[in-house]
DNA sequence: CCCCTTTATGTAAACGATTACATTTTCAAA
DNA sequence: TTTGAAAATGTAATCGTTTACATAAAGGGG
């Protein structure tokens, strides 16, 4: 495989001008660009990333975390850090944790072993050695930030949507058509935004009078199975809600099953609201309402935080809010 | 950051001794090798695997390109992919190609400027370079293995299911329960895999002595909406057919969905099966019909593919077909 | 205690780019 | 022509590992 002295033996001229010519081209006479481009091409050159790397102490690329890549909901985001990092020479690397601790610090890892300038988090968990940085220091030692997600406790820079509030206006919905007994799905409840949700909730039933209801609440983890499950718990022991607000849309997905199982009618009977609006939301049976976050300007966002970040070193605590969005569709109907 | 230098001097030790004490552990005294790791220890040191890299010219990394991350088919196979990597000190690194040629390029040149050893394509696309290269040569230079899909005409090692073998299946399956009016909504006619299908589907229906019609035949694009689409165009034109052939299962979502509007029955009214077995297959309403592939196994099958290729040089041609499983769902039923 | 074979360590040359610094070339003005 | 500044190119050190080769230390048998 060719390398830089080649092309400079037969171009004849020097490696620094081969460098030059690649990386800086205004440096060097438009006579010699073209020789020296003439020889690359004749031996398909291409240069040695891991030296360039290596003495540049950049690798132009940034690992992205996903818990697990079949998850519809990070796809958007992904596709937003792609474009703004492509855009600006940047390799986006997704690896996929699996909420597994060791597969995410071996990720992590590469941020430490300079295979990577930086990196985003698009889930709850953090690396082991950023833990323990964070307990030190007040802020992270490499180059991070966090999408939808934040960890509660530590400062790390972060872009998401205020989950409170997007939940107050899902509950807020199923109120204003009619509904009184409504049930909530929630997520893990040691995560964040799970609580965020929930807490968005109450703070609507609150508002409108309605008292909280514990036998109304169940908690899944996100997964379709879960939501079945939750929802089938909710139906025995609550067979007279006539709405539910899931955590989000896989679980919601599940409590139609659930629904539909007992021979009940969504919408009709219990009102079903997801959170999230997935690609699959447009085509569940009946098309779900939802909440929807800008994922791929939330990505895109945190590509351009991450730039800074990684440029201009870090930023105080930085925390970027975008705006959430109602869906409305056919799961949700007035209480008769 | 610390580097080896730095731990060499704090262990009272050369770097050659550092290296090796990481490396290749019995090759040092036990003693050296505490006051080693002591010292690794201490400054947190993390080796450069651009340095490494370098040096050994291998960066323990492949780079797997998908099309579409969002896909659900595709995270299987990811997950197959992923065990044996890690399992041999190999890191995953993901790339989505979003079925545009530049960006599909820019992650395949990782190989090229080797930051990435070998390339795992999951999609019916080949790299620029790669079709040159192999327009010249007969077998690509770099170590590259397709997962599922195959391209005609060249001879790159792929892992895949019998893809005629498996859409006759399951127009056999159709076919046993009586039906005789068999649509079918093709994938992409450029792309192999549809064309085998298709192939499958028309070799059943000959078997069984059943006339082809192509007006009972749409294509689509893999894509729910496509699907959608698709269906409605056979509603309109063929509205007395009892059963259809989907060429993946987001097209069999996009089909049930224009079934319903049609307030048609699924299963009972029209027999709908798929292909794939994504995730949400035994979500949808009803749970669908459909072609099971192994997907963890043929990601596992084509890691350990890439590793003996990687490793041994390449092969032969290689092709390993794997089995493929009809799953009876609730989308399917006699004719009446 | 010596000699010889292992075993453990050290020295220094790679790997392939980038880039300060030094040198040469070019060209405009005098 | 000469001169000096600007532009273009070259030289060589550097990034942080790994590893062939050289050397030193440790055992083992006589």
């Amino acid at each position: 495989m060719a390398n830089i002295k080649d092309i400079a033996k037969l171009a004849g001229v020097s490696v620094a001008t081969v460098s030059r010519a690649l990386k800086k081209p205004d440096m060097v006479k438009k006579a010699t660009r073209d020789v020296v481009s003439a020889a690359i091409a004749e031996l398909s050159y291409k240069p040695n990333a891991l030296a360039s790397g290596l003495r540049r102490q950049k690798s132009d690329s940034i690992v992205v975390i996903v818990p697990f890549i079949q998850n519809p909901f990070y796809s958007g985001i992904v596709q937003g850090i792609e474009n703004i990092a492509h855009a600006h020479g940047y390799k986006v690397l997704l690896g996929e944790s699996q909420n597994n601790q060791k597969r995410l610090d071996s990720y992590a890892e590469m941020v430490m072993t300079k295979q990577a300038d930086g990196l985003i988090l698009l889930g709850a968990m953090l690396p082991t050695y950023m833990k323990n940085d964070l307990e030190e220091n007040q802020t992270p030692s490499i180059p991070v930030v966090m999408a939808c997600e934040y960890f509660d406790g530590f400062d790390i820079p972060n872009v998401r949507i205020d989950n409170v509030e997007a939940a107050t206006a899902a509950t807020n919905h199923l109120i204003a058509l009619g509904h009184r007994r409504i049930a909530k799905i929630t997520g893990p409840v040691s995560n964040p935004l799970s609580k965020d949700r929930l807490k968005g909730y109450k703070a609507a039933l609150k508002k409108a009078k309605i008292k909280l209801d514990s036998s109304l609440i169940a908690t899944g983890e996100f997964s379709v199975h879960s939501g079945y499950k939750a929802m089938t718990t909710l139906l025995n022991e609550a067979p007279d809600m006539t709405a539910v607000f899931c955590s989000n849309d896989e679980m919601a997905l599940g409590a139609m099953k659930a629904i539909k199982e007992r021979r009940l009618r969504v919408a009709k009977d219990i009102s079903v609201i997801g959170f999230d609006n997935v690609w699959f939301a447009e085509y569940t049976d009946p098309p779900l309402t939802t909440i929807c976050q800008p994922h791929v300007e939330i990505g895109e966002t945190t590509m351009k935080l991450m730039l800074d970040i990684s440029n201009n070193g870090p930023k105080l605590p930085q925390k970027i809010i975008l705006p959430h969005q109602l869906i409305r569709r056919s799961s949700t109907a007035s209480v008769t």
